[in-house]
DNA sequence: CCTGTCAATTAGAGAA
DNA sequence: TTCTCTAATTGACAGG
């Protein structure tokens, strides 16, 4: 028998809302950001009603369910952590991904770079993560190769720059990629004299 | 509409 | 405390 209880993350609450409604959480999506607090405000009550149930079907004790969430040592997964228990205002949830997950993931990555539906569902199921969390993983990971390719290919015309004393085109370079990037742009993977002192 | 992608950014959490 | 990584959010846009 397959263990019933996954960590619980804000995505497996959209999972599990919406197989008990028969819609898509994510079909609610709502642009304002007052709706979203109010939906997951229900999202936990919902989650409260929905332990007490699987404790019920489970023969075990009242507050077992959400024992056995707290139990499993990574602090991300505790349901209430999701939300601030005086105030009701929505509290952004992080999971802290295994390493063998990660390690699933970027095996998986480095053989494709896109999932389809079917592939990502797998996925999921065998990481026991949500299909969210696969699709955002990868959605990431795209981008951060990207940015990563960017930066490498920058750090190379810049040294071309550099080895033909071209001082204009260097400042150049690096003040249009400083533009580009606000935030460090993966330069921490290089390490010329240059690199980490740019930021 | 719904869902997916990218790009940019935010923010949680562990390491130093 | 600060730094760093990265999961998650947001918003714009595209395709079915």
């Amino acid at each position: 028998m397959s263990d019933p209880v996954k960590p619980l993350t804000s995505f497996l609450i959209e999972d599990i809302l919406s197989t008990e409604d028969g819609t898509s959480f994510n079909s609610k999506r709502c642009s304002q950001k007052r709706e979203r607090c109010s939906q997951w405000e229900e999202g936990a009550e919902k989650l409260s009603e929905q332990r007490c149930r699987q404790e019920t079907a489970f023969g075990v004790q009242t507050g077992e369910i959400l024992k056995i969430f707290l139990q499993q040592g990574n602090s991300t997964s505790q349901p209430d952590r999701l939300f601030s228990s005086s105030t009701g205002k929505q509290k952004r949830s992080r999971a802290a991904f295994t390493h063998l997950q990660v390690l699933e993931l970027e095996k998986k990555f480095n053989h494709q770079k896109y999932l389809s539906a079917p592939e990502r569902a797998h996925l999921a199921g065998t990481l026991r993560l949500t299909e969210t969390q696969v699709k955002i993983w990868f959605q990431n990971r795209r981008y951060k190769t990207k940015r990563k390719q960017q930066t490498s290919e920058f750090c190379r015309d810049v040294c071309k720059a550099e080895g033909l004393g071209d001082e204009l085109l260097r400042s150049s370079l690096i003040s249009s990629f400083c533009k580009a990037y606000q935030y460090r742009p993966y330069l921490w993977d290089y390490s010329g004299p240059w690199g980490p002192t740019l930021w």
